[in-house]
DNA sequence: GGCACCTGCTACCCATCGGATACCATCGGG
DNA sequence: CCCGATGGTATCCGATGGGTAGCAGGTGCC
């Protein structure tokens, strides 16, 4: 039943056993965070995602939101009609990680151009 | 083509051409938000770093660290002692970025486990 | 009737990258 | 003279990201 998570009791994502780290490099990617946060507004289509996630391949894509939704983070759900649609939300638990990957783009978006390392750069 | 990036005036990570996108990609990275966190607090040596990250190669370790440098992030001192000791501490901006990251871990440590979908199927 | 088309996705192929292991270089000590 | 410690690099290899093409299923248009 429970799951044989000895190796990691407290979830210590320095533990290279533990279930945290796949979650980790799950979440610790650019198009998850990418993703997470083009859904954060509401159910997305996959062309949708496509083109917010400006440069990303379908085949990319669709690794990605499975990967996410193999994790709990994204619902998808098929419409079946025609043409097929597909939705892709964020369930309760990725809703709640969207909050820190909100925060990373966020400073990326903020500091980037920084690098004040003394080889200046013409800002 | 990534000449000039006059095409990102306010940072948009959801765009591809941006500069910004790098540093993502530099940040949501798994041995980079770990390693960041590791040196929160204080200097780390490369030893130190291998053993706290657990399970990192030191070619990994090596090519993450530079790109952390070469991203102004990471400050990398040499001391010509012998044996020859290397020491690793987080930049003004790097210290900024551990706070999202810091963040990110958290939230993985807290909700990894969770994923109640019902399908806890170890196949 | 037939063909293009629209959407979502998969198959194939390749470059890149992550990763494990071995090795290098230096110097003191035994 | 070899060993040990430290901080990497070189080499090889498998995984994985990523691009392009194509498929499926139906529908409108001519």
């Amino acid at each position: 039943m429970t799951a044989h998570l000895d190796t990691c009791d407290r979830n210590d994502v320095y533990a290279a056993a533990c279930p945290c780290r796949e979650m980790l490099d799950l979440l610790a990617n650019k198009w998850s965070a990418l993703a997470i946060g083009a859904m954060e507004s509401g159910p997305q289509r996959f062309g949708e995602l496509r083109q917010t996630l400006d440069g990303i391949s379908p085949k990319v894509l669709s690794a990605t939101l499975k990967r996410l939704e193999g994790a709990g983070l994204v619902d998808r759900e098929v419409f079946a009609e025609v043409p097929p649609r597909v939705e892709y939300s964020l369930t309760a638990l990725g809703l709640s990680a969207a909050d820190p990957l909100a925060a990373l783009r966020d400073w990326v978006e903020d500091h980037v151009g920084d690098h004040a390392t003394g080889s200046d750069s013409p800002a």
